[in-house]
DNA sequence: TTTTTTTTGGTGTCATCGCTCCACAAATCC
DNA sequence: GGATTTGTGGAGCGATGACACCAAAAAAAA
């Protein structure tokens, strides 16, 4: 709570910024996680905020760009385990295993808001806000890529069979976890996300890519 | 086109509607399914309805009950499969293999908007629409708890292992189905969510209740 | 035909939304 | 200290949202 300077630094000289920007940002960033972007207000903001509306002008230029900049806030801070995960140098099944073990913690935290940000952000919402949802689109993109490219990389590393669908077993997991959102969200319990995660990874690919029944 | 009298007959003396309230519902849920609740305005909807504010007010009450008229409406219309599907007298691995594959074609017509009106909806919102936040998190309750009710049936013939955690099996795969829904609307053709399906079978209980590992 | 009942189109209204403007305050620079 | 630069609080604004009202219209009932 002891205001901190801004951590871009002093722009120069002039009057200089009573609250601090990131501390403003990360309290816009919770409200639009847990409100969606249209049910996030102005006053709604300014007020969580704790500046007036020419200071939010001021610093955050407007509502669409600062969500913008609440979302690349997400990823750095409430979504790097995502991309830390699939960085980790362990063997790919277990690598999935911890992701759909830690988005079951993740997504139940008591210190944020229950789900993720982005998962199932803007998938309803009014044509003029297409740019937004596009956006969001975007952004699913981009996580399903990075998983689509770690369990490329365990069909060359011989962990999964060369036969696998990369993209289609990525889509799948991506699918789990968003649907885990979902759960999440309604109020779901932890351990009830984690058996979820235990069960999507009985669809983990034998080697002869066949099912599991006996 | 042509002017259908009302599906409930006249309901006596005076001016009859001059519109066929069950088409301006479903043109309502159409609008409602694809923008949701928030992002769908008061005008947009008398737009589509063809119809006036006060013939809208007259008819349906308000917003809001109009809305609970359409969830009804899709739950009969676009939603029954669903149902119908968990009641069918076929075995229930493939029931649920239906389900999924089902839930693929639907979320991807072209005659309708992508995706389900329910799966997804309000799962962020303002806080002064909490009542819907509620309503759509019963309904998506009601789901998983139908499809609960099936895979309990399922351990009773003896179709699924006595041990499987029920409860959690349908939890997956609502999640999973939640998941197509949003790579759904995200514009995902209907060949990859038949993918994910597949997938998702995969993790479909065995005799002994453990992995598919070899 | 007259009365009664109901619907309709058009307009008005009150609140909210997302800014925007401006006079003032608080720093730095000289 | 004075000039300059930048941020702040508060008031206001145009647009939109969701109705709400009312007089006219159109049908059945008498």
């Amino acid at each position: 709570m002891t205001p901190k300077k801004n951590d871009i630094g002093r722009r120069g000289r002039g009057r200089p910024q009573s609250f601090d920007r990131t501390q403003a940002l990360y309290a816009a960033m919770r409200l639009f996680w847990d409100r969606g972007y249209e049910g996030t207000s102005f006053d709604d903001l300014i007020t969580a905020m704790g500046i007036s509306p020419s200071s939010f002008y001021n610093a955050f230029k407007s509502k669409e760009a600062l969500y913008q900049e609440a979302i690349e806030a997400y990823a750095q801070a409430s979504g790097a385990w995502f991309y830390d995960i699939l960085g980790e140098p362990a063997d790919t099944r277990t690598t999935l295993e911890r992701l759909l073990t830690f988005a079951a913690a993740e997504f139940t935290r008591d210190d944020l808001p229950a789900g993720c940000m982005i998962a199932v952000a803007a998938t309803q919402c009014s044509p003029s806000q297409a740019r937004l949802r596009e956006l969001m689109a975007t952004q699913r993109t981009q996580y399903e890529t990075a998983m689509a490219n770690r369990l490329r990389l365990g069909v060359n590393l011989g962990d999964l069979p060369a036969t696998t669908d990369i993209d289609a077993l990525a889509a799948f997991y991506m699918s789990l976890i968003r649907g885990m959102v979902v759960q999440a969200r309604d109020g779901a319990a932890r351990e009830r996300l984690l058996e979820i995660a235990r069960i999507g990874m009985q669809a983990w690919p034998t080697k002869d890519g066949g099912s599991s029944a006996a």
